[in-house]
DNA sequence: ACGCGATAGTTGGCTAGCCAAGTAATTTGG
DNA sequence: CCAAATTACTTGGCTAGCCAACTATCGCGT
């Protein structure tokens, strides 16, 4: 039965923890993505929809910003939402390098669809928490992501201490 | 300066949990994968790895049950695998449909790399959690884990209960 | 015995994501 | 005032990952 703590072959032991997350990101993100499906659109999109509904006509270099994936995987993701019609891009008037993002109708109409998958997402992610846990997993998540882009940061330029 | 709670969408706040653990996937995947780059292996390519080292010599579908990868993804990154002599694949004698994965002496020698790695990994991800917590938060992800699984394995086929 | 279904893998086609290199426009500096 | 650095974005090239469709082989049942 594949649950919690499969097969796990001796050498994720010194990982248990890392491995307990890698497994987490595996099913919470598969799970997303089947309910993205439903909605019609792909892992990803949903989070540039949600920063637009934020904020509306958007530089894409401040989307950029706040979703911290590669501007190129961005670059991409836009045009093909703009083809489907999600959204459309035009560049700025002050400055002609900046691409300003807006919704059309059809991406706003996305807003309830996508709130609604959240809703389910995190009912499911929830059902078998206490809302301590709940409360401690989110508190911890945050907790460890911080102490990785620490780490990212440090000793990314001169990597690692020599030994 | 983007840290822990960063300008999350008020759209967000439906599902902070799977929110917190999007992040944490995102910065956990993305540390991992800057890890594995210093020793030339590709995301993913670990754990294939990892599983040989507990038993040599599998067949191609057992690798493919004990990932839960998609078929066709674990086919190519094998043949890729192949192609830099980590591994070698040769069709079984009592069925010819069945491909066995045999790890080469470059394969082998990932060992400690791969170890290390994850020793590295895991450091780092509990670097800012008491003992207690980084067990609580193994095993949340775990309960979290069944949960969707239980999930997806019930409306997945009768898609949602019809509202 | 033969055909049909199940099983094992592969290939095609698509998206997400990364890095590296390139283009265009703007800002800075000598 | 014009060249050099910076910024904003795109494109090329690669891997991971999914689904769907296909091939080949094996096993089963009539």
């Amino acid at each position: 039965m594949p649950h919690a703590e499969p097969s796990v072959p001796d050498a994720f032991d010194v990982g248990r923890v890392s491995y307990a997350i890698f497994q987490l990101s595996v099913a919470h993100k598969g799970y997303a993505a089947s309910l993205l499906r439903r909605i019609g659109l792909h892992p990803g999109q949903e989070l540039i929809l949600m920063h637009l509904f934020s904020r509306d006509d958007q530089p894409q270099s401040e989307l950029l910003a706040s979703i911290g994936v590669d501007a190129s995987t961005l670059s991409r993701a836009l045009r093909r939402m703009q083809d489907v019609g999600l959204l459309v891009r035009e560049p700025a008037e002050h400055d002609r390098r900046v691409m300003i993002v807006r919704l059309t109708d059809k991406g706003r109409a996305m807003r309830e669809p996508i709130a609604a998958m959240w809703r389910d997402l995190d009912e499911v992610t929830q059902r078998n928490l206490a809302p301590q846990q709940a409360e401690d997993l989110t508190r911890a998540a945050y907790a460890v992501i911080e102490a990785i882009e620490h780490a990212a940061r440090t000793h990314e330029p001169g990597d690692e201490e020599p030994r």
